[in-house]
DNA sequence: GCCGTGAGTTAGCGGCGTTAAGGGACCCGG
DNA sequence: CCGGGTCCCTTAACGCCGCTAACTCACGGC
């Protein structure tokens, strides 16, 4: 490993905040590279970082301040990747499916990070929620979605909240269990998204008759 | 608590394994009563059944073991309870319905076992695999309902293992969440779940121009 | 009556998150 | 040129944790 057991030179005065970002840095590759917070210790980073463990509690409240800080990083592309997916239409049913798909594939590139703030079991703590805020801005922008392929008629009207929190959770299905459960006889992950976000969709009701591509065996 | 500090006496030659379902009541009610995992300890189960920590490995192989066989007794009552759903219709797009929201509520019912069998990291071992079995099961039963569904021409013909699959993740996503994020101003439970089902059955295609009971406000 | 064995125990290892207290280099006023 | 403050970090330790090696001790069979 990248043990830098040479004790790091002493910082110079104003710079406090440099530790800072080293462990933060530190921290992000350590989750990266197991893929589990638990094997993520803070001596462990104090460590990679090459300092001694009591120092992290200088710039990060305790070991969840830590996880969360990372996490918080990088969720703060979240709502972008998935406003992104926006542009790539003008259909609103179309750009609904894109938005699924985007958000699937941002679980998946960041599992670690995603069960952090979706699927792990500290979620009552001020911290969670802030690291979290991020994530509730894109609801915020899926629900304007909604109302955006609801306005068009591309779906059936009815409660924009209702209707996009019920395509949260089935995608949050979707992304998680591919997540937490990768030995499962899965299909093709495209072909799974694509059937699910089709399903959501069109299971909204939209032009009547509608046939759906379920994809065959 | 209730701490059995006091040595418990002496098990009688034969009874090595009552001492396991001690251990295994003893770690049921601790998981139910923290709610987390991580908070059952081998060290708490043993001093809550009279018994020093070691005595534990004598009938299970580690914390990991303990845990499972918590959940797998809990989860063998799972496909049952989902079965059950059969005999309340003849409808089968309505047994689809009325089996998605048996298996939210087992997951709301039983949510710490939910979440280790479901949501924990540690999914690689031979020993989760077989606490998941009824779980396997039951996925097992869900394809052929939705065959049945199919079959009677309730929704549209597909590969039935895909659509069970996009289900399955579908319920997956509004149990976990709700487990996992319950301060999220979530709308009722139950009126989440019948929105989801809805949306995912009727999502399947089945007599054209159906229209969709989108619960409004 | 001795002896094996089942059913536990005592003692301890290495790891964890976290805290209390201390020290040493730097900057500033004199 | 020197004393004091302050910032950055260390040393030492506490009390948990999962887990293991080695031992004890009562009971049942010969």
């Amino acid at each position: 490993m990248n043990r830098a057991r040479d004790r790091r030179p002493r910082a110079p005065r104003g710079s406090g905040e440099r530790l800072r970002g080293e462990i933060l840095a530190a921290a992000t590759r350590l989750l990266g590279a197991t893929g589990d917070e638990d094997e993520v210790s803070i001596r462990g980073v104090a460590d990679a970082v090459g300092v001694t463990p009591p120092a992290i509690y200088l710039h990060f409240a305790d070991k969840d301040d830590l996880i969360y800080a990372v996490c918080s990083q990088v969720f703060e592309m979240f709502d972008d990747a998935l406003e992104a997916t926006d542009t790539t239409t003008d259909d609103p049913v179309e750009a609904l499916r894109a938005r699924g798909r985007a958000y699937v594939r941002f679980g998946l590139d960041h599992p670690e990070h995603y069960r952090v703030l979706f699927m792990s079991k500290r979620s009552r703590s001020a911290k969670h929620a802030e690291a979290l805020a991020p994530g509730m801005v894109a609801f915020q922008h899926l629900t304007d979605a909604v109302q955006r392929a609801m306005d068009a008629g591309g779906i059936a009207r009815g409660d924009a909240v209702l209707v996009a929190t019920g395509i949260w959770t089935s995608l949050h299905g979707v992304t998680s269990l591919l997540i937490s459960m990768p030995d499962f006889p899965w299909p093709e992950p495209d072909v799974l998204v694509d059937h699910v976000c089709a399903t959501v969709v069109h299971g909204l009701g939209g032009p009547s008759g509608t046939t759906i591509p379920v994809s065959g065996h």
